[in-house]
DNA sequence: AACTATTGATAAAA
DNA sequence: TTTTTATCAATAGTT
């Protein structure tokens, strides 16, 4: 038997699990660009599409050319828009120049970053790849000592606070003992009752004089050690 | 009775009748509109979708802005192709709200690459060097598979050069033999040298039929097989 | 990638 | 235009 698809509605939220994520927004995405073009044949409209996956892939649609869907757009918006020229204050370290550069060196950068992540590759030679290939090992060996220290770190974390939770519980264990102990030696007055026998883990709410050796700050710390 | 919407399946072309192509697009905007904002949400894309109805009304949404769209729009093909120049655009996208997304855009694409190359991995989750492990996999095995694309490329080049190579000294052997053949049954004069027929470039060495069928190596091209 | 049960979108009618 | 209804299309969850 295939596929027992028991769809259910989805809230639109971001979408945590990253597969899912990634499914849903290829589904999707594939649907909008489809619509967009259905909209266009049908109704004679112009339209424009652009998307930008969260991994900062560029998806894009238009049925004219995108240039002149923008063109249109900025023509139109400047008609609603055009009583606020820019003030110039700022003109001496944003003008063009600087602007140019920057997007110079965002594309240089965009396209090392794609390339990182396995695009656009075909231009590059055997050398380069063997460059990148051994950027990339190493990139990983770093990633992947960083995740096993830090899981270390959280495991070695809560290992000492389980040691000292397990302590502190001696501590209050005893303390309940002698207490009991003194109650029953002083013969005990009807009115001074101690629920005992409390000599289990949780001692939730005694407001007893506590060791003050408490490094501990009890919290729920949760492991999230992505193993999705 | 309301509605006996007998529905067919439309072929995808203009529709001719003007209100059923309004009321159409009515409808399939809402529906494009809504998609595209889902998309966004759900799969935390940058979405911006403009759409001219035929009668040259302006419709449009963006999960940003429209400006930031079209701004990173602009920086990713322009990745592409370079030497652009978008005359008009240049002006109206030149300005300091843009130079400011593009300082901010830089600095986050640079980040991500100095992430993906090793260093500053400290800030991040367990769960995020999961991701970045993934990524970096991914990007690893594609640029192994480009790398060893071209090296089988390069490999099948040269093997069909050293074919070629082969036939035409094949030949070039054989019409030595037929020549030295010739010579022989005129009875060789020993002042009459041959200039003729050397129809080849590169016959340097021919001082005696070889056997034919050799497979060697004529060339000392060197392969560099990118092993480090 | 392929498969379905479902939900969602929408063509036609009102 | 908007609503209604019947149907088709998209897609969430699974395999």
């Amino acid at each position: 038997m295939v596929g027992t698809g028991k769809r259910e509605r989805i809230a639109i939220r971001r979408i945590d699990n990253l597969a899912a994520r990634q499914v849903t927004f290829s589904k999707r995405r594939r649907g909008l660009f489809k619509k967009a073009e259905e909209l266009s044949i049908l109704c004679d409209a112009e339209v424009g599409l652009v998307v930008f996956s969260a991994t900062g892939k560029l998806f894009h649609f238009a049925s004219s050319s995108m240039k002149q869907v923008i063109d249109r757009y900025d023509s139109h918006s400047k008609t609603l828009q055009r009583s606020e020229p820019q003030s110039s204050q700022l003109q001496s370290h944003m003008d063009d120049g600087t602007c140019a550069r920057l997007k110079e060196e965002l594309a240089e950068t965009s396209l090392k970053l794609r390339q990182m992540r396995g695009e656009e590759l075909q231009r590059l030679s055997v050398e380069q790849l063997q460059e990148l290939e051994k950027t990339l090992e190493s990139g990983l060996g770093s990633v992947l000592k960083t995740k096993s220290q830090k899981i270390l770190d959280e495991i070695s974390g809560l290992e000492r606070k389980r040691t000292q939770l397990i302590e502190e519980n001696s501590r209050l264990k005893e303390q309940v003992t002698r207490m009991s102990r003194m109650e029953t030696q002083l013969g005990a007055d009807p009115e001074f009752v101690y629920e005992e026998g409390q000599s289990s883990e949780s001692v939730t709410n005694t407001s007893y004089p506590r060791p003050s050796t408490d490094t501990d700050d009890c919290s729920d710390t949760s492991l999230r050690l992505g193993s999705k």
